[in-house]
DNA sequence: AAAAATATTGAGCATTCTGCCCTATTCAGG
DNA sequence: CCTGAATAGGGCAGAATGCTCAATATTTTT
């Protein structure tokens, strides 16, 4: 489930902190402070606020599947009965090898990413997946490079230049103007 | 690109320090150290071992898009002329909506995800794509939840169990017995 | 099996960082 | 203008870090 306690929107100092952080994650406080310019307690307080509001999701995105032994990534496009969602949700979330899952719109009712050892592995999660009960197909893509890397630096410098000195992101990024 | 420095193997000291940063990101040496019955030096030497060998990604995967004004996640398959594929993806690079792109097995070209602030936003960037010299239809998919948020405990967890005291997952995890 | 290489341990030191406190100033909203 | 929130800068004690070192344990190689 999204988080729903982001109950404050970033401005520009917030932004400048995240995209410290995603060039040196392990700054420290006071290295951010120097850089941005900012007291040291400022950054503190930010960073909490930053932490209270699930601005930070969590550690496990940054672990490499590949380091764990589970070089292949694929994305499973799930079609369920409808009202057993729930119920198969639930026990796809007892296969560790899916690593997340969406409800989608469209035809699509669950796109769930998976990650595996080789091809037959893949071949049995897919076959575990299809014995739940109210999964009526599959459809499976590998996945055969990450061509673009993870990335919000480009949205994070991008908001930061349009908010200005002091604005937030309160609402629509397009809504707000330099 | 996936991270070609996979140069060796993680055993279950490893593992453990990868799951107690899941749990606590925000972990010291010495809290590590205490936590798993080991000596400083040696969870620093871990660290350093795993940050050399690509076991940790960007920071990125953890700044939640909803936070900076992006509440909406889509997954939109591109299909391309093969011989343009190159070019495409440097000119999706430079749209800052999408924060990852998969060349994919099968029918799908490419996977491409994208984060927007509204479906008026979705249709924007979905028109930027299509723009694309080479780009010869897209299919669209919103997320409408994130009903399994991303997670790699249970794997690993598991891995941890299989391994045994010092074992190591070279190779296939499912070639290790305990 | 023995030797060599590597990893781990625990101790230590100087420096830096953190959590927290405090007061003064600035900023933003009504 | 007033008020509350945020920022700034200073401070303190304790904790953490980066690094060194020698001894020990473990793993790998011969």
């Amino acid at each position: 489930m999204l988080p729903s306690s982001i109950m404050h929107s970033l401005d520009k100092v917030d932004l400048q902190l995240l995209r410290a952080l995603c060039t040196d994650p392990r700054s420290t406080f006071v290295a951010l402070a120097q850089q941005l310019h900012l007291s040291r307690n400022t950054v503190q307080a930010r960073m909490a606020r930053l932490e209270e509001s699930n601005a930070f999701l969590s550690f496990d995105r940054r672990v490499n599947p590949v380091a764990l032994g589970y070089p292949l990534t694929a994305f499973i496009e799930v079609h369920v009965q409808q009202k057993r969602l729930t119920q198969i949700v639930a026990e796809l979330a007892q296969i560790p090898e899916i690593v997340q899952a969406y409800g989608m719109s469209g035809s699509t009712d669950l796109l769930v990413r998976v990650v595996c050892t080789d091809a037959d592995d893949l071949f049995r999660i897919d076959g575990t997946i299809l014995a739940c009960e109210g999964v009526d197909r599959t459809e499976t893509s590998l996945a055969m490079g990450e061509l673009i890397p993870y990335r919000v630096t480009p949205l994070l410098e991008r908001t930061a230049r349009r908010v200005g000195p002091s604005g937030s992101t309160g609402g629509s990024p397009d809504e707000v103007t330099t």
